[in-house]
DNA sequence: AATGAATGAGCCTTCATTCAT
DNA sequence: AATGAATGAAGGCTCATTCAT
């Protein structure tokens, strides 16, 4: 597989990206894809080895991108823990309003240990960072979680979600303080 | 003459869901089904149209039983809001045990309006209990959320998490306490 | 193969009949045949040994049905050679306007040795009679044509034509009476 | 990359032409079609919608290419009506002589009116074309006919007939004579 | 005898992948 | 490198036929 042009590379990947999230696997044809990408069916193969290998690429590149941003957004100096959640959050909602979700496409890599392998790993990784940031917090004594792994888990399922069906009638940053509170306070009320 | 066997019925149904919840749709084959089913191949379009109406099928009776069980976890007379909020979680992570997810099959429907739509009112449906529990909850003075019909699908969307990927270590029991602690207390430590 | 109820057997053959000559062989389903007929698919198979078996028997018995009205026609003591020819031309022309055109049959087939001999054999058995009274009329010096089996054929064409695209705007007789006309005296204007 | 071969798609027609002709449509297998052509299955399909698009073409083309034979061999100047019939049955004998008979492929076009009805424009251009000639010769008080347009007809009959079941001891130009004969001066004697 | 549920061979068609240009 | 024509494996579905009732 020859790099010769990152830029066609990249548009690949990201026609295919919108492609492979509106609908499930099979029903993505890769002449639709090398068509909207105004590329020949071939050249797809010149920069992919397969439309799984197409498909694996897209969901490491997607996941290392999100991990990117979140590292990012936790790099800045003196961040407590509830800061840090709270900008996780609001980063992981615009990237998954950014890019949806990618359930069709786990869905298939699943299949092929190949691929699932380095995808689950990334996902740890992720949840990894989650569940630090949550330990952090219950070593500072302003967390108390008897499984972060768990909720780091519940975490990213929420804002899955809500990348496939976002709430038509809330702002990003509405729902952003909404998954904060709710995972932050619950719905107890307190005396 | 042989009758119309609802029991072969339900058995292709059993055999279909757990191929369907295995991978995605195409890359289940109803020669498969058919096999594992100890059935005919043609015997399969005796009892479901085509193979997308047969994953419509799964779809729709394993929402309705799963509405079906909450409705009756829910019946029980003098429930509290939080008990009720226990009991659905305990009901759905059972359910959600013993289905796994339905996500490939979801995919699969949203392609076809005709499946999908009945699909998002079994769903609305569930969604509808849940935050009606909480609504009753709020009146009640117990509950506190800005939207409750969002955190309705947050429950739904950890208890959907941990069935594609239950946790090894935990048992069922101790999963939904910490669902139940996690949504109601949240993880901030009170003071 | 019981021949039980000989009324039911022919309403089979009805049903067929009508069927096959509105569309291919293979469009013809004997799902489609039995529920017209009000029987079970499988008695079917009490009364014909296969869905070729069928077709033949609609064929020869079609066949045979046709020769018998020809014949019953020309027995008549004391008709000429060219009344001949009117009765015969008639009665076929009435023959196929009743049941229609028998290509779909014989296309079919004629890919089955033991069906098509037969077949072929009754086809002869009528151009021989038609042929027949060509040569009689020649034998009477009423006749001249070089080739009376290749007329035979002629006029079955154009009896079976007539069948599968009826002019809209005539009546049998005066179509019969055009046919008689045309092969008997030609178009050409005599001086 | 391969240019699209022109005469590959006439190879194709041409071995889909001698197979639907031999045998009804749906005993021709597209497999075997490919087979004798020297392609791949798929090819098939870069030249020919479906089977039965590939069934349409092959009728148009070949009505197309008769009437354009017919046009040629009329377009003589001075030709009188007689011997422009004469030139017709000729030139359609020697085509139906070629191709064979389209029955098996008119039959089952006609249960799709998409393409029927352009086949039917084609088939009623060719008897248009005859029926020109008869009531050109009608004009000119050669012919004598009271329903030219069903005299068309019969010629195409005949025609079809001697395409279908071609008389094995007669020369084509012999056949001809006898048609033209027949149609011509009819078989009774002159007195 | 009659039925219609069950069967499975068979075929059209799709589409990822290859490869000649 | 790029293309898109060519390929053929694979699978959903149909329907003649069988057979348990």
């Amino acid at each position: 597989m020859q790099r010769i042009d990152e830029e066609k590379r990249k548009r690949i990947l990201e026609i295919a990206g919108k492609l492979f999230r509106e609908g499930p696997f099979h029903e993505v044809r890769l002449e639709d894809v090398a068509a909207k990408a105004r590329i020949g069916k071939g050249t797809i193969y010149i920069y992919f080895q397969s439309k799984a290998d197409l498909c694996r690429c897209l969901m490491i590149e997607g996941m290392t991108e999100a991990i990117g941003q979140v590292r990012d957004e936790l790099s800045v100096e003196g961040l407590t823990p509830p800061e840090k959640i709270e900008r996780l959050v609001r980063s992981l909602l615009t990237f998954a309003r950014r890019h949806g979700d990618f359930r069709s496409m786990e869905m298939e890599l699943r299949q092929k240990p190949d691929a699932f392998r380095p995808m689950m790993e990334k996902r740890e990784e992720l949840i990894g960072i989650i569940e630090g940031v949550l330990r952090e917090g219950m070593a500072a004594g302003l967390f108390e979680d008897a499984h972060p792994g768990l909720t780091a888990r519940y975490l990213l399922a929420i804002l899955r979600e809500l990348a496939t069906s976002p709430p038509a009638d809330l702002e990003d940053e509405a729902v952003a303080r909404h998954v904060v509170q709710t995972i932050g306070r619950g719905i107890l009320r307190r005396p």
